[in-house]
DNA sequence: GAGCCTTTGAAGAAT
DNA sequence: ATTCTTCAAAGGCTC
């Protein structure tokens, strides 16, 4: 469901969605009234500005307050990151994956989705890269003084405790046995860092006057943080079968490809190790095995993409990403 | 009820 | 400069 959203149906993704629709939904998927009254917002739906109930939760050390007052981060609204390119996606298309598919599993349907992802065509990843930009850029006008890093923590984690046949299966894999790393050490690690964290009191100061209406994002990409040409993809850089893909995705460095060569990051290998531990890695000729070999068990849905795969509207005839990089494939780095 | 799972991408932290 | 980690969404499931 989409609560304000609005709903972007791919159409109205369109370029020509200007800051309207943008504005209209973009990053507060549900958001939270925003809290500041001084803040007049210019008939935008605000971020994502959330309350979270257990914010304090004993991180961000840095900036208590010595008394018993309430820290500032405690009554700061959690402003949420901007969506990117596949979240963005996934908004849109869920619903049909939901619908074609019968599945209700977020794991479930975003398996399908990121599949599906890698069989757009670039033009229609453009869109969506586009219209991630926009959203960064936008949150960067309602938020100039936001950092990912103020949600750093926010999310607790619990450690998950593996089955033995799990760890056994981890163990068989014989690398990377986690997806995610369980960390050791507590999450927060970085907010005990002790850095100059740049005081967020006034997030939102500079709403007051907000460029926002006026903005065109489009046109003003001479955001600090947005890449300026429009598809820079955070991906691959040309090379339509980039197999050393960018050994990093610091995205920021974002290649200068234009839009001849917008995004290749379908053959990007994947940073988080995908579910090897369900699939068993065949050392054996990879050719036999099927383009998603052996899915998840009870995930029987995942055919619910797999099954069509055979051409996507991607023209990328040979290079072709996913099909020919089964799963197995993208095991890549994270040692 | 909090957190996990699962995906990709962005951004910050760490090396 | 490169690598690693976290968080965005989301809903069923697990603890």
């Amino acid at each position: 469901m989409y609560p304000l959203t609005g709903g972007f149906s791919p159409a109205a993704l369109a370029m020509n969605a200007s800051m309207s629709s943008l504005v209209s939904g973009s990053f507060s998927p549900r958001l939270v009234p925003t809290p500041q009254p001084s803040v007049s917002q210019p008939s935008v739906a605000p971020p994502a500005v959330k309350q979270e109930p257990g914010e304090h939760s004993g991180h961000e050390p840095s900036r208590k307050s010595a008394s018993g007052a309430p820290r500032e981060d405690e009554r700061r609204p959690h402003i949420k990151k901007p969506l990117n390119a596949f979240m963005l996606y996934m908004r849109d298309e869920r619903p049909k994956v939901v619908s074609q598919c019968k599945v209700k599993e977020s794991a479930t349907i975003n398996q399908i989705l990121g599949q599906r992802w890698h069989s757009l065509s670039k033009d229609q990843q453009a869109k969506y890269y586009e219209l991630a930009r926009k959203e960064r850029l936008l949150h960067s006008k309602l938020y100039p003084n936001w950092s990912a890093r103020d949600n750093y923590g926010k999310k607790k984690k619990r450690k998950r405790i593996k089955s033995e046949s799990q760890l056994e299966a981890d163990a068989s894999d014989g690398f990377l046995p986690q997806t995610k790393k369980p960390r050791q050490d507590p999450p927060p690690a970085h907010t005990s860092h002790a850095r100059p964290h740049l005081p967020q009191t006034n997030t939102m100061s500079h709403l007051t006057h907000t460029h926002l209406s006026q903005a065109s994002p489009a046109s003003s990409l001479d955001s600090p943080a947005t890449p300026t040409t429009a598809l820079a993809s955070p991906a691959a850089p040309a090379a339509t079968h980039t197999e050393h893909t960018h050994s990093s995705h610091s995205g920021r460095s974002s290649p200068s490809s234009e839009q001849l060569q917008p995004l290749s990051l379908t053959t990007k290998p994947h940073r988080t190790a995908p579910p090897l531990s369900r699939i068993p890695v065949t050392p054996g000729p990879p050719t036999a095995e099927p383009p998603f070999p052996h899915t998840p068990t009870s995930r029987s849905s995942l055919h619910c993409f797999i099954s069509p795969p055979p051409t996507g509207p991607h023209t990328s005839s040979a290079s072709s990403p996913p099909q020919s990089q089964p799963l197995s494939l993208r095991t890549t780095n994270r040692l």
